[in-house]
RNA sequence: GGCGAGUUGGCGGAGUGGUUACGCAGCGGAUUGCAAAUCCGUGUACAGGAGUUCGAUUCUCCUACUCGCCUCCA
């Protein structure tokens, strides 16, 4: 069986990977806050977390995997876009804007992370389904005396659980010394967090012993996990920013009520995401979502491809020259394996980088070196979710414009049958509709024929395509600082023009 | 201020105590109406300093720089 390595951001180890239970192996991971767009921060992790499950998949068999991923539709976040649309004049109840916000989130959530081939986890639970078990978990904790209430609220004590801390290396002291923390006059302790707030009328709530509330953000994950996966379970995952406080708190708060599970045994952090160098942040402008991408025309697969890129464990650069880049191996790849069966076993060089650690960029690189093996191209792309069916539709459309350029060729080689069969007006038919478009051809002296045009025929030609289809039409011809080569587009121009006359042309016989 | 990660060839990006990463770009060649595509070949690297070692890009320490977290955040 292959031997999986991971690193252990509990133990800071890189760890053989050991399964509680070979027939149920069980991956939580924390998923979206559904208030808005998913961006390409978000997108990282899904590619990252769905890459680890493909592999526990084709090692422990596909039905002994359960990956559970989350949606907190239940946040202060969520209440104040929903407020802000009602002052932006939605005149339905805030709790009626709220679930069609949340709802409408997750289809988008759906489709965009869909179109990054990722499988959709063995279950995607609602926090708001949850309330009870919350409830539930939140007067454990305060009957086991780690959690206490006051003024409507109920909170976490941190410092009646010695190991607070230890997942990020920080301690109770350091944290307060240096942190900037909102200190409630109600808390015992600075550090202390919310276990269950109070909401008032307007805002989402349910009933539960402390009066009407909501729940904290962290006890979400703790109840969801322990319902679908049990109180202790394999592998925890999520971005690394939310080591503290958020993963902090959810052990904390999980090894409180269930003391002798362990909770989760390995946990993985994701890196950030940067823009063209520098962190992606609405204030700099370069923020974007996954949707933008898709809108540009960048497939899904070419984003999860840059993303696979990067080894997870260190901050990803999104830049245009790398999508550009992952667009022409994939292209090259889905031309190599068109039409081919894929083979039926798993290439020791790709699932060697995988289960070490998702050395994805590893793993691209061992694909590489099967390129002259098309089957096992295939089979093995698709452990990392590459060149998967119902995918590729993209290929095919940027194809069609690369066999283009054949086109000329063949025009003018139809052009020159004419002229040997004295067929002239077929044969000038040709050159003047070559004319009207502002291409002229030159018979040379060796027989060879010299297409010309002038740059304005083609950047007319450029500025009449709509935005969107740029990308399709002329992608593979930006050059890395995003300008297009002059010459590259006039062959392109060209080439076009070629193809829409021998279309033409076949019409007309 | 506290904690942590990183600095590899033109670019992206793995990895290793001694052997070609890989891709893109470049260069040379084959093919070619020009290109594109394809194929073959090829150069360049391990931030700086000190130490450990027969030998360090790989281990240790120091310096410089970059980045992240500490506040909602994937």
């Amino acid at each position: 069986m292959t031997k999986i390595r991971l690193h252990n951001s509990r133990t800071r180890k890189r760890e053989d990977f050991t399964p509680l239970d070979p027939e149920n192996v069980r991956m939580y991971v924390c998923g979206p806050t559904v208030y808005d767009r998913a961006h390409l921060g978000n997108a990282r992790p899904v590619v990252v977390f769905d890459v680890l499950y493909r592999l526990l998949r084709h090692v422990y068999g596909a039905d002994h995997v359960t990956y559970v991923r989350n949606f907190t539709d239940v946040d202060d976040k969520i209440n104040a876009r929903a407020a802000s649309m009602q002052a932006d004049g939605d005149t339905r109840p805030l709790n009626a804007i709220v679930q069609a916000l949340t709802d409408e989130t997750i289809a988008w959530y759906h489709a965009d992370m869909d179109a990054l081939g990722a499988l959709r986890p063995t279950h995607e639970p609602r926090a708001t389904q949850f309330i009870t078990q919350m409830i539930a978990m939140i007067e454990g904790l305060i009957a086991k005396g780690h959690a206490y209430e006051v003024s409507g609220h109920v909170l976490f004590d941190v410092r009646s659980y010695p190991d607070y801390g230890r997942l990020s290396g920080r301690s109770v002291d350091d944290m307060i010394a240096g942190a900037r923390v909102e200190v409630a006059p109600y808390k015992r302790d600075p550090m202390d967090f919310v276990l269950w707030k109070p909401s008032d009328a307007a805002l989402p709530g349910w009933d539960s012993p402390w009066g009407r509330g909501r729940p904290g953000w962290h006890i979400e994950c703790s109840a969801m996990s322990h319902e679908l996966l049990g109180a202790s379970f394999d592998i925890h995952g999520g971005g690394i920013d939310l080591q503290f406080p958020h993963h902090e708190n959810e052990i904390a708060q999980s090894c409180c009520a269930f003391p002798d599970a362990g909770f989760a045994r390995y946990w993985l952090h994701n890196e950030m995401v940067q823009v063209e160098g520098k962190k992606m942040s609405k204030s700099l402008g370069n923020f974007f979502t996954v949707r933008d991408l898709l809108d540009q025309g960048i497939p899904g697969e070419v984003i999860r491809y840059v993303v696979l890129m990067t080894h997870y464990r260190s901050p990803m650069d999104w830049t245009a020259a790398k999508a550009e880049e992952a667009a022409q191996t994939l292209f090259k790849w889905r031309k190599l394996t068109e039409g081919v069966v894929p083979a039926n076993v798993a290439q020791e060089s790709v699932l060697d980088e995988i289960a070490g650690d998702l050395n994805t960029p590893g793993a691209l690189a061992a694909l590489h070196k099967l390129e002259t093996q098309p089957r096992a191209l295939l089979f093995n792309a698709r452990l990392l979710g590459l060149l998967n069916d119902g995918q590729g539709a993209w290929y095919s459309r940027r194809k069609l414009f690369y066999a283009a350029n054949d086109t000329l060729k063949i025009l003018l080689q139809k052009r020159r049958i004419a002229k040997e069969e004295k067929n002239f007006a077929r044969a000038d038919w040709i050159r003047d509709a070559l004319k009207k478009r502002g291409i002229s051809i030159t018979d040379m002296p060796d027989g060879k024929v010299k297409p010309q045009t002038s740059f304005d025929f083609a950047d007319a030609y450029f500025d009449k395509i709509e935005q969107s289809e740029r990308k399709e039409v002329f992608g593979d011809l930006y050059k890395s600082d995003g300008s297009i080569d002059a010459s590259a587009l006039v062959d392109r121009y060209i080439s076009l023009v070629a193809s829409e006359l021998l279309d033409e042309l076949e019409r007309i016989e």
